[in-house]
DNA sequence: GCTCCCCCTGCAAACGTTTGCAGCCGGGGC
DNA sequence: GCCCCGGCTGCAAACGTTTGCAGGGGGAGC
């Protein structure tokens, strides 16, 4: 036969069936609509002619775009770059399209994404801490953030502080300098709440905790609380994340303190960085994949029968590699280069 | 008014305006069909009612989608991640939807990503080293592979050889060790020939090169490399990419070896990462974001104007840091070099 | 002053689905 | 044996644009 030099629309199918157009229609997306048999002849001439839906077309009745939009501040960083990637795996098992959205942490620009994207999809993940959510609208769940109204999914800061004070505390450390995130993340509001609560706690008043000021979650801003680590006479430090970590290992190396003798670091996150420093860093790695998945998921039920359980929090777990020891007596001889490590 | 509770659709504003839905039509998309006067009037009543065009029916009659796909291996690889960002910056800026796949690097994926998507978008830029563009139905733009008929735009891998070996070279280093990239890729055969060719070369033949297998383009894969690296007796090494350098340092600390006293290490790629490592990477940085962009220009030309020029080459440019330094000589007695490397 | 043309605008037909409605047919209850 | 009901399928009206075609009006050329 000679094809169509089109491709093939549902008449054609429908002609080949000798069906109505609706009847295939109906066939493709409501099955049991359709008598058994006659399923069964459509979907042989479906196969025969090679249909495939024509988007456009169904969306413009329908309304339903199959498309979602992920918004990140920055896919450049690994971090939400994983989060995209667990989505899109499984999007497109759905067959959904994924439309990205980097805005540059700009918040005019997450509005102007929100805004658009809405047009475009059936919803919306946020994957960013700092959203004004006004402009969405269509159905949107935010990621690692919490806020009253909109679905969400979160990692669970309370247990990233804890598994990295515990950790610490259970090598021997009793001065634990903790690095803050940025005032505007919800995460860094969230773990300040968590160590303030550790503080007061039983466990908590064996360590001393020393809360440093904000410093950016970047290598540099990393690099630049080493000082204040420093300066605060731990003998450890936790990083706001895996980047910060960074930073603090080589200001540290820098510094001429040796990691993990004179200073222990654990970083959060569990990025693929975090193998590759030197020495392989400790770390509270973040559930990336399920985090992405779940998003998605959750997004998925709130398209198909609205709003849910409105709160998801994901357990982070302790990964711990070589930046982590006992502390060593404080003492003055720290110029002493000695041998290498291992 | 009271506004209707459904968006406003182009008959709104027609009414609104006085005049035809297709003269609204035209005074947005083709402004030069209508009278300035009439145009200034429609454009007054669009903004009046907030009109905003429906994208699925402009698909509908015209086919055309306003979006473009990007197909990645890998997002997570801020390689890849770097061009999807300056894609999107720009697609945004032209209303442009891009939709993305990470396809894991699997061929099947690929030929399935570029299948789906080509009923999606309006074109593909295809950021993979490794692709069977077959599955296409759509033009497509190829990023670091060169193939004929395909239009595509990499950087100069003979000029990323050249960098890195010269400043080497100039460096005093006579015996240099290449670990190579996986043989599938293009780039790396690519540095296979431009290195050949060096070799041949009069300025080549004042240093050694001693050409290493391939290795994975991964932290591992330059881990692994480490071991012929140390066993080809060479001053320095040049890596396939960061990642690998990034490899090649840690292993090459493990084994007593230092960086860049014993042994000069460059990268490729330009990563942030290569400023996380200790000591900070000296590389061959590619033009990432512009890479991005021009792809994302010649997809729009390609659309606009049919096939252009099918080949864009971008140079590459050293970023020195502190993994290459003049060699010394370990074996032989250690004259003091009088100056300093510029 | 008339004609011819060119701008501009209106008209209506697509584009390919989905979906409410109605009709047909057969079977089961009485 | 009749009626009613339910399961399937056909019918046709949307959905909101774009675009070829035609027509009207005004200006310029003669």
């Amino acid at each position: 036969m000679a094809a169509a030099d089109r491709p093939p629309t549902l008449h054609d199918v429908a002609r080949r069936a000798g069906v109505h157009p609706a009847t295939v229609s109906r066939a493709l997306s409501k099955p049991d609509m359709v008598a058994a048999q006659t399923r069964s002849i459509v979907l042989d001439a479906v196969a025969a002619v090679g249909f495939v839906p024509n988007r456009s077309a169904r969306q413009l009745v329908s309304g339903r775009t199959d498309a979602i939009g992920v918004i990140v501040p920055d896919i450049t960083n690994p971090y939400f770059a994983a989060i995209v990637q667990a989505i899109q795996g499984d999007a497109r098992r759905d067959d959904l399209a994924v439309l990205i959205a980097d805005t540059g942490a700009d918040p005019d620009e997450e509005r102007r994404a929100l805004a658009t994207l809405s047009r475009q999809v059936d919803g919306i993940v946020a994957v960013t801490p700092i959203t004004d959510l006004a402009a969405a609208t269509r159905p949107v769940v935010q990621v690692n953030r919490q806020r009253r109204g909109v679905v969400s999914v979160v990692v669970d800061q309370e247990a990233i502080v804890v598994l990295a004070i515990d950790h610490l505390a259970a090598l021997g450390h009793t001065a634990i300098a903790v690095v803050r995130g940025p005032a505007a993340y919800w995460s860094a509001s969230r773990r300040d709440h968590a160590i303030a609560r550790l503080t007061a706690s039983a466990s908590g008043a064996a360590v001393r905790i020393d809360l440093l000021p904000p410093s950016a979650a970047t290598f540099e801003g990393g690099r630049a609380a080493y000082e204040g680590v420093a300066r605060s006479g731990a003998t450890a430090a936790v990083a706001f994340n895996d980047l910060q970590a960074a930073g603090l290992l080589v200001a540290a190396h820098e510094a001429g303190r040796s990691v993990p003798d004179s200073l222990s670091v654990v970083g959060s996150d569990g990025l693929a960085l975090a193998t590759m420093t030197s020495p392989p860093l400790t770390t509270v790695a973040a559930p990336l994949e399920d985090l992405g998945r779940t998003a998605r998921q959750r997004l998925a039920d709130l398209l198909a029968q609205g709003p849910g359980p409105t709160l998801t929090t994901l357990r982070p777990h302790l990964v711990v590699r070589a930046t982590t020891a006992p502390p060593t007596r404080p003492d003055r001889n720290r110029h002493a280069p000695g041998e290498s490590p291992t």
